[in-house]
DNA sequence: CTGCGATTTGGAATTATTCTAAATCTTGAC
DNA sequence: GTCAAGATTTAGAATAATTCCAAATCGCAG
């Protein structure tokens, strides 16, 4: 059960007012315990976790916790600007704590996601763009290959 | 296959080739009644069609065609290059026959999925790519709302 | 401390996609 | 044209990802 690794430094305390819980509270979401360590888990490791790997790290911290909760977790720190839902193929959504300006790539061999910053804003031509359509935000993936060049790669191995 | 053989004119099957089937048989993909209906539905109306949609688009044309062969033909016709799988969020995957240069526009409200032409191919500074990694592919997709500007506007009006 | 609305929860339901194994089709060889 | 080999199609079952539901619990204003 216990771990014998240390943890990261965003672990919530009982009912205090930490790091974590201020700026959830900051957007005006209700900071939960559920709410935290959720957070908490795309704080601490940035490896862009899909919705159960959210839930197992979850576990660790907050055993009872529902994947039910883990999933309306996410939809609320994404709704509320905290944190994005990334999208680059068809298997599970994954969820991402940076906020900055960047774009993704994602391995077609080993299914791993990293960031990749851009100093500057992505432009997409407004003349294209029909008239009167508002664009909120734009997301750009690169697909390829790491070609076994990144950290731990195992071909298809997720870390748990 | 027949890699030698360099010829002007297809050798003729018992059905007739049309120019659907030659674009399919020129990947070296068996030009089959299936794969050409499927192909057909995407070259027909570029709307972003859901595996789910080209399935009853194509069930007009071939009433007997599954949804598995639907699946089939659309893995076989992106990976011959015939066809892009867009992935704009986390519901069904779209398609498309488009195959130059463009982005995506995704409409938070009505869900439409709307082509833009990009001029110049997009680029992501190589610096902030990991050495060694090998990019195939750059996806770019904007979210925002359409305003009921876009043709058939239903306005579902999933967001807030 | 109390009440109310927000949140959490387990499980069921739904949606999207993949798998399976048998039937059918396509192609190239003869 | 006939035939065999291998590719493709098919229905339905299986799996994966996510959403829905209604009851229990929690957080906060008063």
């Amino acid at each position: 059960m216990s771990d014998v690794k240390a943890r990261t430094v965003f672990v919530p305390s009982h009912r205090g007012r930490n790091a974590v819980s201020e700026r959830i509270a900051e957007t005006g979401l209700r900071p939960t315990a559920q709410r935290e360590v959720v957070y908490g888990v795309l704080l601490g490791k940035s490896d862009h976790p899909t919705a159960d790997e959210v839930f197992l790290r979850a576990k660790h911290d907050k055993p009872d916790i529902s994947m039910a909760t883990v999933y309306n977790c996410l939809d609320a720190l994404v709704k509320c600007g905290l944190v994005r839902q990334v999208t680059v193929d068809r298997g599970a959504s994954r969820y991402c704590s940076n906020m900055r300006e960047h774009a993704h790539f994602c391995c077609d061999d080993c299914g791993k996601v990293f960031d990749i910053d851009l100093k500057t804003a992505p432009r997409v031509p407004e003349s294209e763009v029909p008239k009167g359509f508002q664009v909120n935000k734009i997301e750009i993936s690169l697909h390829g290959r790491c070609q076994g060049k990144c950290p731990d790669c195992g071909m298809a191995q997720i870390d748990k």
